[in-house]
RNA sequence: GGACAGGUGGCCGAGUGGUUAAAGGCAGCAGACUGUAAAUCUGCCCGCGCAAGCGUACGCUAGUUCGAAUCUAGCCCUGUCCA
């Protein structure tokens, strides 16, 4: 819409990234000339980030394409607070050592989207608990309380929406967007950053942000945030049925994140490629302008690019050879589940749940009454019924998406 | 510390002594239709069991009762107001 000059807005700009910026012009014309280091920060309450922080990671990869300086800030010292942002009541606490670990598990994708390293542009990794840590509460009340007031942090969303709510929310949450403001602050003072980026919920934790850098030391910083991204049903990304999806190989394996975008709802395809791939916009437009069954092929790129980028070439193309195999052969591929079945074979129930298709027993036996358990390809309707792979691998299905291989042990 | 209102299955939310494994909605799973999409319709949706049935479950604990999510007491937690 707008004619950035700098590659930076353009390009944030033309793959949608942008939903709010404070100010546009400035911005622009300061990543025109010069390289702009700007940081998104990341809880660290799991081992891993899972898709819905993907578009954050990747505008730091924008970030570092267009020639400027990604700084990933873990919380780790927020982490120990919790955000109160959303509807998410009080987080459990963390231990040290957990947070600390799930800073380093968090580490290996990161390592994957940006190049880090010393020189100029190479991107960061910094722990607010590091100078969080060592803040103590009366010189934080003096530095940095004087510059809030109670009636702002109380019309700003994450505090009222819970008021209104009628639910608790802790003195100790209270001082998060405290915190969060103070780390922009500091990162501006100490590593010249003048750029914060974060999902659209986390404007007013930003905008407190620069206000502070203003008051504090009269720098002027930026702050941009990213649609609210949702699938076009209207749910968050990032959570299914089965729980999150994970970018970190150890808590999803490649094919069900490759299996994800593969599934992904038709009028996600555009925006999602635009997001989440290198592909240029040409190639996605076209890609984009597919038609009914057609835009299948779409979505295997969608899904192979983004798998590529988050898992590796390799883990990419198993996947689809995966599907290929599996979806237009009927056959079995390499990344399916598998279940080791000991000589005299077990009962189809057994085999749901051994591979993971089934919860409980109970959950096989009304997933075979409802007719949607199948040996290669033949519905199973008898629920006593066993199978014996001793004879050749069987192939095994929950409904027609979820396949797995059953094997002598 | 006091008064009042609350704490029900993944979530929301009915239910105030038995017919309640607990209405309804959402989410989820499967079937039909399709394109590994969406929408729609249908079935399922605590665990074990082939089944009869058994075991768990309505904040926690102890009671009353033939019988409790529902009544009583104590405790824990939350909100609102008062001090």
């Amino acid at each position: 819409m707008s004619n950035y000059q700098s590659s930076l807005l353009r390009l944030l700009d033309e793959r949608g990234y942008i939903h709010q910026v404070t100010d546009a012009a400035a911005l622009d014309a300061l990543a025109a000339k010069q390289v702009v280091p700007g940081y998104i920060g990341f809880d660290a309450t799991a081992p891993s980030l899972h898709i819905g922080s993907l578009v954050q990671i990747m505008m730091l990869r924008r970030l570092q394409q267009t020639g400027h300086k990604p700084i990933v800030l873990m919380g780790g010292g927020t982490t120990r607070i919790g955000d109160p942002t959303g509807r998410d009541e009080s987080r459990k606490m963390l231990s040290d050592e957990t947070i600390d670990a799930n800073i380093a598990s968090i580490r290996t994708i990161f390592s994957r989207l940006l190049a880090f390293g010393d020189g100029p542009t190479d991107a960061v990794m910094v722990n607010n608990h590091d100078w969080l840590g060592k803040l103590g509460y009366i010189q934080l009340l003096q530095e940095v309380g004087t510059h809030f007031t109670v009636n702002r942090m109380l019309t700003f969303d994450s505090v009222r929406l819970r008021l209104e709510r009628e639910q608790p929310m802790t003195f100790l949450e209270f001082n998060y967007m405290i915190l969060q403001g103070y780390d922009y602050r500091h990162l501006a003072k100490n590593m010249g950053v003048r750029l914060q980026m974060g999902g659209s919920d986390q404007w007013g934790n930003i905008v407190n942000g620069i206000e502070l850098g203003r008051r504090m030391d009269g720098t002027e910083l930026f702050g941009l945030t990213t649609p609210l991204l949702t699938t076009a049903d209207g749910s968050k990304m990032g959570k299914t049925a089965a729980g999150a999806v994970w970018l970190n190989e150890d808590a999803l394996p490649a094919w069900d994140f490759w299996q994800y975008w593969r599934n992904c709802d038709d009028r996600d395809v555009g925006r999602f490629l635009r997001l989440f791939t290198d592909l240029p916009l040409d190639e996605i437009a076209r890609l984009e302008s597919l038609e009914g069954g057609e835009i299948n092929a779409a979505k295997v790129v969608l899904a192979n690019e983004v798998t590529r980028l988050c898992r590796g070439g390799d883990a990419a193309r198993t996947a689809e050879a995966t599907a290929q195999a599996t979806f237009a052969g009927g056959g079995l591929g390499a990344d399916l589940p598998v279940l080791a079945v000991p000589a005299g074979g077990i009962t189809v129930v057994d085999a749901l749940v051994g591979i993971g298709f089934a919860a409980s027993r109970g959950e096989a036996k009304r997933l075979i009454a409802g007719g949607g358990a199948r040996l290669d390809g033949e519905v199973v309707t008898d629920e006593h019924r066993t199978v014996d792979p001793s004879g050749g691998e069987v192939r095994i299905s929950s409904g027609k998406k979820k396949h797995g291989v059953l094997r002598p042990a």
